[in-house]
DNA sequence: GCGTCGTTTCGGCCAGTACCGAACCATCGC
DNA sequence: GCGATGGTTCGGTACTGGCCGAAACGACGC
């Protein structure tokens, strides 16, 4: 009975467009000023701040005071994947015909997104793969990053393997993808990998929002280390 | 920005705690009359009307009207899911680590229960890594049903063929469980185990939620069929 | 037919809350 | 020091929506 009430006023959290609004902004895992939600959201600066309020009362974002700042993001994995899930579930039930997802989610948002920290839509399940196929990814009993997959990681990619030291967080784990109804590579391993190719230019946001597309450095890095050719 | 708002909407759903407490009695699978849930939720009759119209409007439930009652159930797997996803949420976040865990969901849930249709919790792991072991069940790729799988389905639990053809639904996904943070086997194939092992006493509900145990014949039955052998 | 019972509609009450503007506070740049 | 700017607190307003009881509706059993 209890539980109703916890279930509830989780819920009610999500359950204002103001506030969801704000949580669908924070999806692209960076830190907003509260600002910057007020204004995004189309309230009034005080208002922000209650719900901003709520939202880190609730658990689901932190905040970082800086100077004159306050940063706000997403409390982390499992608060991204919550938002996820439910804004996945507005999408039209019924048939995931092909042509007719084109109307649904956004063609660029279907291609590649990052999803709080890590790469998901098409171009995240064909890291995934790739990675599997290449043996670096061990998906048989939940996801493993295998020995290679490791040594791959730290050589080809350059990361150091302090990067690579689980702490609260698991190496890798998969994270379910409603547009592609496939898991991809997440946990600490793959916000690296999604670090990495934002960072040497291989992948670029498009606009200001989650949607991000590979460069064409990206294309021949994705060919040349993965064996992924038809990516668009 | 319309996809806040269908956010919003879809949480506020169950950002009440009266239609937060009928959903999370209808996770059970079963049909409840409209009385039953008023009952159930500790409102009065026209209360309850109107929330369930809210509920369909939302598409979280269906209605069958017969005679003189309306009965309501979860509109399919996905709404299900849905719910469990969220009120998994609701769970302390940090530590699982076993012993704490006792304290948040009751033992007998995370033994074993019914979700939506199909059998979770420790009993629905259980039954899954057998059926994988087994040969039955392949999870190198998503969930598939194996020729040997549909031959013990029909054979050994003694299914008819007609049973199994996947219509809109697919014969075997995956659904994650969250008191054991592993998948089981849901889909056709999983609502159709589930049936056959309450059809024939091999598990009993306890009291009347959804919580599940294995009778004495059914401990045999699992150890038998399956190699299952230290189910508690 | 007629009462009974499950359900729905309607009217009205009340609490919670989303919103804003104005005043206030703190930090920054100068 | 001083203004400018980001953020918060506070008061007040308006509205949503959850709740009930009474009355109406419709199917059932006799």
């Amino acid at each position: 009975m209890t539980s109703a009430s916890d279930l509830a006023s989780l819920a009610a959290l999500l359950a204002d467009e103001t506030r969801a609004a704000m949580c669908l902004a924070l999806l692209d895992g960076r830190a907003w000023t509260a600002g910057e939600l007020a204004a995004h959201a189309g309230v009034a600066p005080s208002t922000a701040t209650e719900h901003l309020h709520r939202l880190i009362k609730g658990g689901l974002l932190v905040e970082r005071r800086q100077g004159r700042h306050r940063y706000l993001r997403l409390a982390g994995g499992s608060a991204a994947q919550l938002i996820e899930d439910l804004s996945a579930h507005t999408e039209p039930r019924p048939t995931p015909a092909r042509g007719l997802r084109a109307a649904t989610a956004s063609a660029a948002l279907r291609r590649g997104r990052t999803c709080y920290d890590h790469l998901a839509g098409r171009l995240g399940v064909a890291v995934t793969d790739a990675m599997t196929a290449a043996g670096l990814l061990d998906q048989s009993g939940g996801f493993a990053i295998t020995a290679s997959g490791v040594d791959w990681l730290t050589g080809t990619l350059g990361l150091s393997p302090s990067d690579l030291r689980p702490g609260r967080r698991p190496l890798a784990r998969g994270c379910l993808d409603w547009t592609e109804r496939r898991q991809h590579l997440a946990g600490l391993a793959g916000a690296k990998v999604c670090e990495t190719f934002l960072g040497n230019g291989w992948i670029a946001r498009i606009g200001s929002g989650r949607a991000v597309r590979p460069t064409s450095d990206g294309k021949a890095a994705l060919r040349d280390l993965l064996g992924i050719r038809d990516i668009d």
